[in-house]
DNA sequence: AACCATTGCGGGCATATACCCGCGATATGA
DNA sequence: TCATATCGCGGGTATATGCCCGCAATGGTT
């Protein structure tokens, strides 16, 4: 039926809630989740190419380029070129790791608070769930 | 730990996922699934203010503003002051009724398929799960 | 070596989203 | 009635996201 609820705006919305959560705990580091995961794939890479970036976080590269420059102007991460010319790589700044370690008991506290009201089978579900899309 | 996987992340990457069957779907009535969704909640509702439409859809005031100009634009919608003077009054144009009509049936494909993957079991816990967020 | 296909980026364009500010319209209380 | 508070919007600003185009670097073929 057309009037059922559409499971992407559904998923959406409560992408939206999420985040606004995340936003809200991250607000002291002042970076948004979408950042603070950003700095985490770099942090977990050490220094990693835009494109392979994108690549990890499923984000088309010239979305990845925009939300690195912003990160640059902040100071929390650095550009430079590889080896290969073509290639723009990106490495955590001492202020970029620091972010990281004030914002990481931040994060655990909502990944806790969410672990805690979905318990351990609820979060196994949506995951699998999830993957499936 | 902080090396688990981000909920707010992994949500938003299904999210973009699944935004993107529902946009391909919807290409031949040239709307995305955002807009798709908003012109179903306009004609559900008749008529409908833009705060109102904000609150139903979960969406700031002022992001819905901007996305029914969008639609307006293309001639799906029709804007008008309530007796309200301060209010904007969103209405389906005969066009607008039209890419319902025609994206009705490739929304409920793509709805339909995800039924499929899921089953009844498996659509009911995702809800139950993202309701919580 | 020269040519051509591929690869990695930057920039342009468009939508989506939120927050804040200010203006005008409406409702409320003295 | 008049002053004040509230409400609904529009516009400014900023980030997020994807697609397309063009440029420069790289690699592979002849």
């Amino acid at each position: 039926m057309t009037s059922s609820p559409c499971y992407c705006t559904a998923l959406k919305a409560a992408s939206r809630r999420l985040a606004a959560l995340y936003d809200e705990a991250l607000k002291p580091v002042g970076v948004n989740i979408a950042q603070f995961s950003l700095l985490r794939r770099v942090r977990r890479a050490e220094t990693v190419t835009l494109t392979e970036l994108g690549r990890l976080a499923e984000l088309d590269r010239s979305t990845i380029g925009r939300n690195v420059r912003v990160l640059e102007r902040m100071g929390l991460v650095a550009l430079s070129r590889g080896e290969d010319q073509r290639e723009a790589v990106v490495r955590l700044t001492p202020a970029g790791h620091q972010a990281l370690v004030d914002g990481d008991p931040l994060w655990d506290g909502v990944q806790d608070a969410i672990d805690a009201r979905l318990g351990p089978t609820g979060v196994l579900e949506l995951f699998t769930t999830l993957r499936d899309f």
